[in-house]
Formats: structure tokens, C-alpha cells, sequence
RNA sequence: GGUCCCGUAGUGUAGUGGUUUAACAUGCCGCCCUGUCAAGGCGGAGAUCGCGGGUUCGAAUCCCGUCGGGACCGCCA
């Protein structure tokens, strides 16, 4: 070994001991006769003292070595001087007086400050990866994130959960999202399709009677980039079997709250046991199926006043079968004109043609862009139903039911966010249930599944597939988090007719069905338990708890949004040969 | 596929009403300095302002195109 302690673990008690350390020069302050120099690794920061009357030879040897060189140091460990102890760091009671050092290995002059917090150019730091995660906030971030899956796995292992890796290269499934390829060599012209989750897997393996599955999974999906996607990312995939819906949600949320407590206790959980919604109550009172309840700013309905209320827009709305919504904005009844016209754009994205207001100024009176069509009755009783007093701003929006929940639910999170409302020290878990079964594709004409083809119907709603589809729920649970969806699942379909009917219903062809998922339903002839699973996702779990605002600071090694590995430069060119080997031709657009 | 924002020394920024030796901080190099912890002081080097074209007497600045990055819409069972 080249050291015998870390740098992280000296204390008082080590006052007197010869150590070897060895690390990385995280800052470096020469005062001519002796230079003090903060020596990094994993586990701290420790304040090494090089004396040019003590020992010159280490001083001078400490003469060249810069920031971020790799150095090993020998020494003893002595009490500070007093009135020098720093507090800031967990060795600061102590320091190590150098008799001798030996550079390891010199440093370029990084691109990156890894001493102090910056803004740093996104594509820096992918670039020099290695190095961004060097700094004290990315090394946070992976031990969390270790720390997660750690507490899973011993989680689940203590209740019998058996973790069982499935393939990579697997079967292309058309329906979901773009497949990631990986065209055969020893077959020409096919193609294995990289996993967008072990969902067949795991249900196989209940098939196969593991009863209590999980894997720490990674999924791939070709699709674009956001801040919470990535195209390769990583579930925690469980599932078991002769389990209905609230076992899952109890094991889930025993889980995630042991967690909580044990990785993030300076977090606090909102409310256990955690909230339950309808799908229904979710889109009416928040306008999404991922609700942040960390706030109110719910969504209110005023379709009853909006009927004869007189301005055109909403009775005409209301008339075609809209609704007419709004949201109180407590706090921002003195938003400018121009603050609101803003606002007015940004519902624009999602689709609603306007954003009808009443402000009242918190020094009193009333602005409004529609007030003056009003009847005073209707204008009393829209008042009244928010409980408006002087400061609150009144936001609304009338259109198809859709578009009111996109771009009211988007426009709460961002008051959300302007009035300070959402805590990042408070994890709002919440469950949301009886989710359509299915929902119509206006542009494909046809029924699509909810959440997936294997997702059960609830029993009582099984009739409903063939006279009312949409009307049918599914037991399916969707898992958020602070205004984001974590995770989901469902309890799945075991029998071969109900698999059979449902993919009737959502329009797939039985010859098709059986050349795609021919395994599943030949394994649902060979004794298959009931089951059901959930799938969380671990890398957006990890970014709420670490209270980063992008997924790519909880991996390790992220894609940039164009998919690019921009370290490694990949995707990349191969050779022809490869091509060939694999019976390729390239047909390359201008 | 689309919308918006960004691109200036190693790094982070300023400069954009057209005329500057392109500024500041930090890092880097040199000298001084024995108790700092973002050490300090003095001096120095370092940028053809992402790239290409255009307008102009003159472009970091205005226009067009292009490349790269970020956020979002579409997409993501």
C-alpha cells in the first residue's frame, strides 16, 4: 500500500504516529519558509506542513508540486498550534508534518477547479469527466447514490427478494419507445434490440417461479433527452408473485421510508402514510399524473360560473365541451402586465390559447383582462370560489380538458417555484391509482395501453373492455416524488385469454402478437402465478435526494443531450470490415 | 423535426449605441515571504472574440449561414 491512513480518518488520537499518506494536492499555500498544502483523497482533507528548517528537503521537494498532483507523503501527525485549528474540515484539530515526499505522478493545470464551486461549462465537464467528479459535490453524489442501492439490496435481500440479472441483447418491442439495435453477426438481417426494462424478463421469471425478483436494471430507450432522461438509465426492477396491489405499495413504501431515513435523515417526508390520488383526482386537482404536493396553487374549476357568464371565450368553451379552470396565485397580485404576458407565453407552450387573469394589487383594486364582460354575479361568485383577497393573482385557462391540465399544472409548478413554495429539504411522496386502463390515440385510431400490455384490468372493470374501453381501469400505481414520476407498475395479466382479449382490444393483430410475444403467452399456459411489480427509477431518485436539478449529476458517466458520450466520442465511425462482418450497408442522408 | 438561450486567454465573466493596446477575477510563470487554510505582496506571459461569408473606411459588436452546448415542445407503452 502507499499509505497507511486516509487522509479523511486522522484525528487527535493520531497525534505522534509516523503516517504514509497518499492523495491528490487539492490547494497548496506557499509562505516561503514553509508551505501548507490541503492533501485530497476519497474519504477527506488533511492540512500537511512542510517546515524548510525542520525538514528542507521535503520543503523543497514540495517546491514544484502544483494543484491536483498525485503525491506520497511520510510524516507525523501533530496537534495545530493554537488558535490555528480549522473548523471547516474534519482533520483541522490535527496536521502532518512532512519529513519526506515523493510525487507520484505531476498534473496538467486542470480544466476544472476541483477546490471550489463554480459554473462550469457543461461540456467541459463531460469532457473531463474524470475530473469533474473529482469535486467535492459529484463525490456526494456517487456515494449517495451508492448508498441508495446499497440500502435496496439489503433491503429486499433481508425479505427473501432473490437478484437475478436478465439479458442485454434482447427482442425488439415496437410498441413504447425506439429500440437501441444490435444487429447479429451470425444472423444477417437481425437484430437484437437492447432492453427498454426487463418487463417479459421479470415476468418470466415469476413464470418460473422465483417468486421475489429485483435487479438493479439498466434500460435503454432511444428517445430524445431531458433533464430527467437519459438514454441509458437505471430501475430498481422488482416483481412478485401471488401479491395484489397494496402488497406492492406497502413493501415500496416501507422501503423508500426506511430509506429516506437511513441515507437522507436531514430530509423530511411530507406525510406517511403517503398520500393516495385517483388518476382523476390528480389531473383535476393538478392538472398532472405526477403531481408536486409540496404546495397548494390547486387547480379550480369554474365551468358552472363560466356558463352565461358573459365573455365570449369561456361560454364558448364551455359550450363545446371545454372547461374553464384557474389558479389562485397567492403572493403575485402584483404582477405587472408584462410579468403576466409572460406567464401567457409559457402556457402557450402547452397548448392553451390564452391566460385570462384578475389581479388585486395587495394596495387594493382590481386589473383583469376579462373582468368587464363579466356579470357582476358571475365576477362575485368566481371571487368567492377562490377565496380571493387583496395579493392574489387569478390565472385561467379555458380549452379542451387536456390542454387545461398540461398548462395549468405546468404553469403551478412554476408559481410553485417563484413563491418559493417547493421545499428541497421535504420528499412529497404520493401514490396515484386507477389509472385508465387505456386511452384513445386520435391520430392511430385506436386504443393504446396506459402503461403496458401485461398491465391487468381491475376485475370488476374486465366487462367494461368490450362495451366501454375507456371507461375500464387498471391496476396500475404509478410512485411520485416532488412533482416527478419515480416509478411504476402494475399487477399483471397471468392468463393466456385475458392477454389474448387485451391485445384485441388495443388493436394488435393475433399473428403479430404471437410472432412478438409468443414466449409470454405459450409461458402463461405452464402454470403462471398471479404477480405484479413495480419498476422505481433509481437515477431520478438519487437526483431528488442529492437535490440536483439534472440526472446527469447522479451518473457517473452521462450522455449529453444529443446522446453523445462526448469523453469517449461515441457514437463513432467504424471500420468497413466491422460493417461488412455484420452484413451492413451504410445509406447515409446528405 | 421545432422554439428559445449561450459560444471572448487554461477556467469563469465584462465589453455588443460600429472606431479600446479587447478588460476583470482566478489559474499559470518569476521574485519576495515561517502559521496559512480562497494565504499575502510585486512583476510577467497568455485570446487571431466557435467557424465561414456579407455589409462597412472600420466588425468581438450588425446581417446571413454553419458548427458546438444548454433548456424546452414534439417524442418518452
Amino acid at each position: 500500500m502507499y499509505k497507511t491512513h486516509t487522509c479523511g480518518e486522522l484525528t487527535l488520537d493520531h497525534c505522534g504516529q509516523r503516517v504514509t499518506l497518499a492523495g491528490w494536492v487539492h490547494r497548496r499555500r506557499d509562505h516561503g519558509g514553509v508551505t501548507f498544502v490541503d492533501l485530497r483523497d476519497r474519504f477527506g482533507l488533511v492540512q500537511i506542513v512542510a517546515d524548510s528548517t525542520a525538514h528542507p528537503e521535503a520543503h523543497q521537494a514540495m517546491e514544484p508540486v502544483r494543484v491536483e498532483w498525485v503525491v506520497q507523503i511520510e510524516g507525523k501527525v501533530r496537534a495545530r498550534p493554537e488558535g490555528m485549528v480549522n473548523p471547516d474540515i474534519s482533520t483541522g484539530e490535527i496536521e502532518v508534518d512532512v519529513h519526506a515526499v515523493r510525487v507520484l505522478n505531476p498534473a496538467k493545470t486542470p480544466p476544472i477547479y476541483i477546490n471550489k464551486e463554480s459554473e462550469i461549462d457543461e461540456q467541459v465537464r463531460l469532457r473531463y469527466r474524470y475530473l469533474d467528479l473529482r469535486r467535492a459535490r459529484m463525490r456526494r453524489n456517487l456515494e449517495l447514490r451508492h448508498r441508495v442501492i446499497k440500502f435496496i439490496r439489503d433491503y429486499l435481500d433481508a425479505r427473501g427478494f432473490l437478484e437475478v440479472e436478465t439479458p442485454i441483447l434482447f427482442k425488439t418491442t415496437p410498441e413504447g419507445a425506439r429500440d437501441y439495435l444490435v444487429p447479429s453477426r451470425l444472423h444477417p438481417g437481425e437484430f437484437y434490440a437492447l432492453p427498454q426494462s426487463p418487463q417479459q424478463l421479470k415476468q418470466l421469471l415469476m413464470v418460473a417461479g422465483v417468486e421475489r425478483y429485483f435487479q438493479i436494471a439498466r434500460c435503454f430507450r432511444d428517445e430524445d433527452q431531458r433533464g430527467d432522461r437519459q438514454p441509458e438509465f437505471t430501475q430498481l426492477d422488482l416483481e412478485m408473485s401471488f401479491v395484489e396491489r397494496e402488497d406492492v405499495i406497502a413493501l415500496i413504501e416501507a422501503m423508500f421510508t426506511e430509506l429516506v431515513a437511513q441515507v437522507v435523515p436531514e430530509k423530511r417526508v411530507l406525510q406517511t402514510p403517503w398520500p393516495r390520488f385517483t388518476y382523476e383526482e390528480v389531473m383535476n386537482r393538478f392538472g398532472k399524473d405526477n403531481p408536486d404536493i409540496r404546495f397548494g396553487l390547486e387547480l379550480v374549476d369554474i365551468g358552472d360560473l363560466a356558463t352565461g357568464c358573459g365573455f365570449g371565450v369561456f361560454e364558448r368553451v364551455i359550450a363545446a365541451g371545454g372547461q374553464v379552470r384557474g389558479i389562485n396565485a397567492r403572493g403575485l397580485g402584483d404582477y405587472s402586465r408584462k410579468q403576466i404576458e409572460e406567464l401567457t407565453g409559457f402556457v402557450s407552450r402547452y397548448g392553451a390559447k390564452g391566460l385570462a387573469y384578475i389581479a388585486l394589487p395587495s394596495e387594493g383594486g382590481q386589473r383583469s383582462s376579462f373582468a368587464k364582460f363579466l356579470s357582476e354575479e358571475a365576477l362575485q361568485g368566481i371571487l368567492e370560489r377562490f377565496e380571493a383577497q387583496a395579493g392574489d393573482l387569478l390565472l385561467f385557462v379555458a380549452d379542451q380538458p387536456a390542454v387545461v391540465a398540461e398548462s395549468l399544472g405546468r404553469l403551478r409548478e412554476l408559481l410553485g417555484d417563484r413563491l418559493g413554495l417547493r421545499d428541497p429539504d421535504v420528499l412529497a411522496f404520493c401514490w396515484v391509482l386507477d389509472f385508465p386502463f387505456v386511452m384513445w390515440n386520435e391520430d392511430e385510431q385506436r386504443w393504446d395501453p396506459s402503461h403496458h400490455l401485461f398491465t391487468a384490468p381491475m376485475p370488476e372493470d374486465i366487462p367494461l373492455l368490450d362495451s366501454d374501453p375507456g371507461k375500464a381501469r387498471g391496476q396500475q400505481y404509478d410512485l411520485v416524488l416532488n412533482g416527478y414520476e419515480v416509478g411504476g407498475g402494475s399487477i399483471r395479466i397471468h392468463q393466456r385469454e385475458l392477454q389474448a382479449k387485451v391485445f384485441e382490444l388495443i388493436g394488435l393483430d393475433p399473428e403479430v402478437a404471437a410472432e412478438r410475444f409468443g414466449h409470454m403467452l405459450e409461458a402463461f399456459e405452464y402454470g403462471t402465478p398471479p404477480h405484479g411489480g413495480i419498476a422505481p427509477g433509481i437515477d431520478r431518485i438519487c437526483m431528488i435526494l442529492a437535490g440536483e436539478p439534472n440526472i446527469r449529476e447522479v451518473i457517473a458517466f452521462p450522455k449529453n443531450q444529443n446522446a453523445r458520450d462526448v469523453m469517449a466520442d461515441a457514437p463513432s465511425p467504424v471500420e468497413p470490415e466491422q460493417l461488412k462482418e455484420l452484413h451492413i450497408g451504410l445509406e447515409l442522408g446528405d
